[in-house]
RNA sequence: GCCGGGGUAGGGUAGGGGAUAUCCUUUGGGACUGUGGAUCCCAUGACCCGGGUUCGAAUCCCGGCUCCGGCCCCA
């Protein structure tokens, strides 16, 4: 039995490698014409560089190993991550902002399925070092363009975090897993039970991910006033202490004896002095997140608000956003992004950065460039005149791509398989040739032919 | 990790407890060494893997691998 490839993984062959070729240069030339340079690290990286904010669950997806020298290492599950670890590295003093674009082969040891693979591409974008509404409008709208570049079309929505995550702060730890399950599966019967049962449902946190476009962000700011009124007095965590127990309750299923470190109440007493200005800060949230919105429009970018959008990421901190395709079936989401702090937890100054990443092969399976790929035009040859052949070759090569015989066929054959590889012209050349100093072009298509000296059939085929 | 449906030459297929496994296509050669597509001839090439049942398994049974789709999950 022949070698078969890893499950999950894929050949691309040359019709697909270039259409592939030809998406990701449309791409790559408009992230190029908005100052996005291109970057690229490791296929693997430390383990700890995808472990350090994750829990159990996400390292049993990752394909990690031990090298020769007993380090941990793996190949990377995504690239946000392994670029900020470049950053604080390398470029943290460079000027900011930072607008860097990638494109790479990340891993991930899951189930196959349509839109979903061990071995995938993603095409993703950072913008360092800033988190005002500018910077996320443009992230945005870059998101946007891109997948409008390909003819991919989506639903764009764009939510916000501060408020959910400071409800989020006044519900028991332990009961935030189910919740947030509950939120993603969009389960809300079962959300409202649960929320009753815990004497949450005052919190307004139904209401919330309930809005959606007109309005949402004028109802949302309602119910962070009320959120204010209710919890009389200074109770508020501040946002840092809801991001962080956000992520404790995410990775780990057996919360009930898990550290008190999660628990808001060790938070308060911490950031007592900060405590005031909490909710007003959620206030400022949405306020931006207004402006955002209304930047959006100036780009002319349709984009749905939604505070449904909770991603799964726990170091988004504001703005979030996801696109959907149309026509992918269950895997129809191409790109997720939003803004937030991952410099400092890598051991680097806190900076805060907006970026998002494409799933470059789902949006294969619907990404148009009308492109086709070229064959090359086949120089034949009669064999007594081979070394001249060769001269030819090389001299017709700085123009345009061309095949020369090596199975030592007859001309006859030559024809044939230039038939067969869909070659358009075939220039021929034999004793004849050689006397006249002309070449002879033919058509395939047709079967004309003519004779040409070498530079007109340069300038001839260059011009198609 | 779970559920369902598949796996016979490079691609597409027929068959089916018993002889050399069917056909189309592709590939290489030839008819045909100065002109392709057609036709003809020749050649190469397969029962996913392992175990079981059987005198005999590609066929039946079990396990695995893998592909497709749906869940779970999705940094």
């Amino acid at each position: 039995m022949t070698i078969q490839r890893p499950r999950g993984t894929r050949d691309f062959l040359p019709d697909e490698a270039f259409q592939r070729a030809a998406v990701r240069r449309v791409m790559q030339d408009l992230l190029v014409r908005w100052g996005y340079q291109e970057v690229s690290t490791p296929t693997f990286e430390k383990l700890e560089l995808f472990t350090i904010k994750s829990g159990q669950s996400i390292i049993d997806e990752i394909y990690a190993f031990e090298d020769k020298g007993g380090r941990g290492l793996a190949l990377r599950p995504e690239l946000t991550a392994p670029l900020m670890r470049m950053y604080v590295n390398e470029l943290q003093n460079a000027p900011k902002p930072l607008r860097l674009h990638y494109f790479g082969n990340c891993f991930r040891y899951e189930r196959p399925q349509r839109g979903r693979f061990r071995e995938f591409w993603q095409l993703g974008v950072e913008l360092i070092g800033s988190e005002k509404p500018d910077p996320e409008a443009e992230v945005i709208a870059l998101a946007h363009d891109l997948l409008k570049s390909v003819n991919v079309p989506v639903d764009l929505h764009v939510g916000h975090l501060g408020l959910i995550r400071a409800i989020l702060g006044r519900i028991p730890a332990g009961d935030r897993p189910a919740i947030m399950r509950f939120i993603d599966k969009k389960e809300r019967q079962l959300l409202a039970e649960k929320l009753e049962e815990i004497k949450a449902d005052h919190l307004g946190l139904d209401e919330l991910i309930d809005l959606k476009g007109r309005g949402a962000l004028d109802k949302a700011m309602d119910l962070a006033e009320e959120l204010d009124r209710i919890s009389s007095g200074g109770s508020s965590p501040a946002p840092e202490d809801a991001i962080s127990s956000g992520r404790q309750e995410s990775s780990s299923s057996d919360l009930g004896g898990s550290p008190s470190s999660a628990d808001p109440e060790n938070g308060r007493s911490a950031r007592s002095d900060t405590v005031g200005g909490a909710s007003s800060s959620i206030r400022e949230g949405l306020e931006d997140f207004g402006e955002l919105v209304d930047l959006l429009d100036c780009y002319g970018v349709e984009a749905v608000v939604d505070f449904e959008i909770v991603r799964g990421l726990e170091y988004y901190t504001g703005t979030v956003f996801e696109a959907y395709a149309t026509g992918l079936g269950a895997q129809n989401q191409v790109c997720g992004g939003g803004t937030y702090h991952l410099a400092g937890l890598l051991g680097g100054k806190e900076t805060s950065s907006t970026g998002f990443g494409i799933g470059f092969d789902r949006i294969m399976e619907v990404a148009r460039v009308g492109v086709e790929r070229p064959s090359p035009v086949v120089l034949a040859f009669v064999p007594s005149v081979r070394a001249e052949a060769i001269e030819a070759a090389k001299r017709l090569r700085r123009s345009f791509p061309v095949v020369l015989d090596v199975m030592g066929r007859s001309l006859g054959a030559q024809m044939k398989y230039a038939s067969a590889i869909g070659a358009r012209q075939v220039v021929i050349l034999g004793p004849k040739e050689v006397e006249s100093g002309e070449l002879t072009l033919r058509d395939m298509e047709s079967g004309a032919q003519e004779s040409l000296r070498m530079q007109a059939i340069e300038e001839r085929l260059c011009s198609k």
